[in-house]
DNA sequence: CATTTTGAACCGTCAGAGTC
DNA sequence: GACTCTGACGGTTCAAAATG
């Protein structure tokens, strides 16, 4: 018989990798998660008996980033206890990787021209322009991404230090933070804390990722829904607030190829410099202050009063949504 | 109800870096 | 030099909502 054209195979792919997509960014975003998968189940295993100081630091952070991404995902857990052979287990992790990888990649393409309209004033011109598809110009090569990047404390006004940056002989570390960070871009010494992670940047780069594109500037005039709806998230995370900032930096600079273990961008480690100051048990009224004003920016009407999100309650909502 | 707009997800291709 | 792996890039598909 004649088969009329390719039928469209329905071939849906699998649901982990939907999944992975919103663990990267809002979970972990850089990490080998077949290795977090493995090390985790061995500790609910048979490392399950040992006490708690077996464990280094290292170790238990990376558990609790194993148990939050069985939490996140749905059926994850019993697929895992119900594979029979390491194969298995790697082709899920593979899911997972799969989605946290092209989730990023979608972010900094997409970033990449969007960052553009961050910069330039409402006015109109931007001087000199910045290419929205190409990165050469940017980072430390140009007077506004440069003033951006510059580590809080280092003086870009000084023709000197911009002339070594742009050449390279002055490097800037993944955990000496950029002045972007910090609310109107201005570092406070005697007051670290003062506007970190407060700038409107960084949360431009939050909304365009996790809201949706249009609602970085304009009343959220959403059509199809963003990302964080997707996955019904309501509170924003330390991790999520991280990847916000690693995409902007790295929007900001003139790599072109987003690569975790580069030494000149740096990325992995500006990430988890910004993780670890946020899991800094010491620093918890602080966080918590930076939380809740992030939670008023990004999720109004869920702020303050409302319960925690519970998955019952999230599904109660889908339902009613029908 | 048809059209338009919006944005997530996906696809095929390509180039750079590393490996054998 | 052939091969592989990863991520960028342009383009496409699909669904939801607004609009006409």
């Amino acid at each position: 018989a004649l088969q009329l054209g390719p039928r469209k195979k329905p071939r849906s792919t699998d649901p982990l990798v939907h999944h992975g997509r919103h663990f990267g960014r809002a979970i972990h975003a850089l990490c080998n998660i077949h290795a977090l998968i493995n090390n985790g189940i061995i500790r609910m295993g048979e490392r399950s008996e040992e006490p708690e100081d077996a464990f280094t630091p290292q170790e238990l952070r990376e558990h609790s980033i194993f148990l939050a991404l069985l939490k996140s995902v749905p059926g994850l857990e019993e697929r895992l206890m119900s594979s029979e052979s390491e194969d298995e287990i790697h082709a899920l992790a593979a899911y997972l990787q799969k989605g946290a990888s092209s989730a990023r990649s979608d972010d900094t393409k997409s970033l990449k021209s969007a960052i553009v309209d961050c910069l330039t004033p409402p006015g109109e011109p931007l001087i000199p322009p910045i290419a929205r598809n190409v990165k050469t110009g940017r980072g430390f090569h140009h007077e506004i991404t440069g003033g951006l990047l510059c580590p809080a404390g280092v003086d870009w006004a000084d023709k000197e230090i911009k002339e070594k940056l742009a050449t390279g002989e002055l490097t800037v570390a993944g955990d000496q933070w950029p002045i972007f960070l910090y609310a109107s871009y201005q570092y406070d010494e005697s007051d670290p804390w003062k506007g970190l992670l407060h700038s409107s940047l960084v949360i431009k780069a939050f909304k365009h990722i996790f809201t949706s594109p249009s609602s970085v500037d304009k009343e959220a005039k959403a059509t199809r829904s963003g990302n964080a709806r997707i996955h019904g998230m309501t509170r924003v995370t330390p991790a999520s607030i991280a990847y916000s900032a690693t995409q902007a930096r790295f929007a900001l600079s003139s790599s072109s190829v987003f690569n975790r273990s580069d030494t000149v961008t740096d990325s992995e480690r500006f990430y988890n410099s910004i993780l670890e100051l946020l899991d800094e048990p010491e620093e918890a009224v602080e966080v918590d202050s930076l939380l809740s004003w992030w939670n008023q920016q990004i999720f109004p009407n869920y702020a303050a009063n409302s319960r925690p999100v519970t998955a019952n309650s999230a599904l109660a909502k889908i339902k009613a949504k029908r």
